[in-house]
DNA sequence: AGTTGTGAACACGTTCACAGCC
DNA sequence: GGCTGTGAACGTGTTCACAACT
């Protein structure tokens, strides 16, 4: 046991990241009744190289036959068990605009094993109001939500303005993971882990790669030019 | 010029994915008026160490000053040049699903300097129809888009299934930067930056940490037990 | 005195090359 | 013969320590 959960907290980040692309692949083989596969062949479908999938493997334990590769839904239920996804993960959504509500309509939730358990909202006229078929609930009920039903997961999407209070509220009932569509930079206790989604800062990002392609295209024609 | 390209050039890539929240911080700086900022300053309102920021910082050049700190408005402008953020980007959003509608409806776009020029569907059925004030076009008015509009970025939001053939088909119009929201891996030609946000990996990824502190606190207690 | 900018040291992540095993 | 698993080499990213400057 002490083997198994060495292992475990060894595992790097950077693997951690990527083990749910690995799955997913994994699954839509599985579908398509793949018994086997090869490294590579997994790395493609993943979209990374067979060594850093092998090198990703190797932290979780050693599933694969040398010679002939892994066994899908043997390393399916080995990743599965290494990102704790053999139980359902109770999730709350806080912040019913249209992000918030685009997240409460989405199916893929349930589909990997995390279930919406509760609508939120800190505006009191929305309260009660029905979205995707589950009333909003008020901030207030955080405390019981984590008492009675286990919720780990707080998704925020509440305008950047609100994002800290949310934040903080979903912190004091208990709820030790959170994942922040806000643009906004949320201070927490340690122990407490915050992954951050904002699109603004893709698209800038993406701006930068965009102006370096023209860039290099203005360049070439001064080039041509000179 | 090649003094300035050179250096832009050599940015690299996780510094260019901190300077958007540097900007944000600046924003918000200025509009409370203040005029000067240190590094130590900035970079907790970014989250980040004073050390990162001004190594990032330096990447782009020398706007400090040094015993007092860096001039806001200046060192805005700076970021906002060095992220290509001068001119306006313009975006189309592919697949108008729950998210692609909920992207459709987010006003943070056009704040941030990108300007959203087309929603589309590959279904026929939606052709036409409202979505936040504009009407869904067929992907055949891409190529069109590319030439008239200067469509630089397109947003997938279509399910998973659909999502290569919609970057395909933004490819072949032109456009080199794509940011995927399917929990897809995209095959692109060389040239074409691709950005991927997944919810579900955003979740699986905050499971295995909520299952290592779960954990932790498994063996602290057997540990009492024994 | 105070703060920036940066070379050097260090840590982390990826790739290479090949030993180990079927 | 073929594919996995992994130590070593390499490269990138972060932090340290301090020189440079106002």
């Amino acid at each position: 046991m002490s083997d198994a959960a060495t292992t475990r907290r060894g595992i790097p980040e950077a693997s951690v990241a990527r083990l749910p692309g690995y799955l997913r692949a994994l699954t839509a083989l599985a579908g398509h009744g793949v018994i086997s596969v090869s490294s590579e062949e997994l790395a493609n479908a993943a979209g990374v190289s067979s060594t850093m999938l092998r090198k990703d493997l190797s932290h979780l334990g050693s599933y694969g036959v040398r010679g002939v590769g892994y066994d899908v839904e043997r390393l399916a239920a080995e990743i599965t068990a290494a990102l704790g996804l053999t139980r359902e993960w109770p999730v709350a959504i806080v912040g019913m605009g249209n992000l918030g509500r685009a997240l409460a309509a989405y199916r893929g939730f349930e589909e990997r094993g995390f279930e919406v358990v509760a609508l939120l909202d800190g505006d009191p006229r929305l309260l009660g109001e029905d979205v995707a078929g589950r009333p909003v609930r008020p901030m207030s009920d955080l405390p019981g939500l984590v008492a009675e039903e286990g919720l780990a997961i707080g998704v925020i999407a509440t305008p950047s303005s609100g994002a800290q209070d949310a934040c903080d509220r979903l912190v004091a009932a208990g709820v030790r993971s959170v994942l922040n569509f806000a643009p906004a930079v949320l201070a927490v206790p340690d122990g407490v882990v915050v992954r951050n989604v904002d699109l603004s800062t893709e698209l800038q990002i993406l701006a930068f790669h965009g102006q370096r392609v023209a860039a290099a295209a203005a360049a070439t024609t001064s080039e041509v030019v000179a």
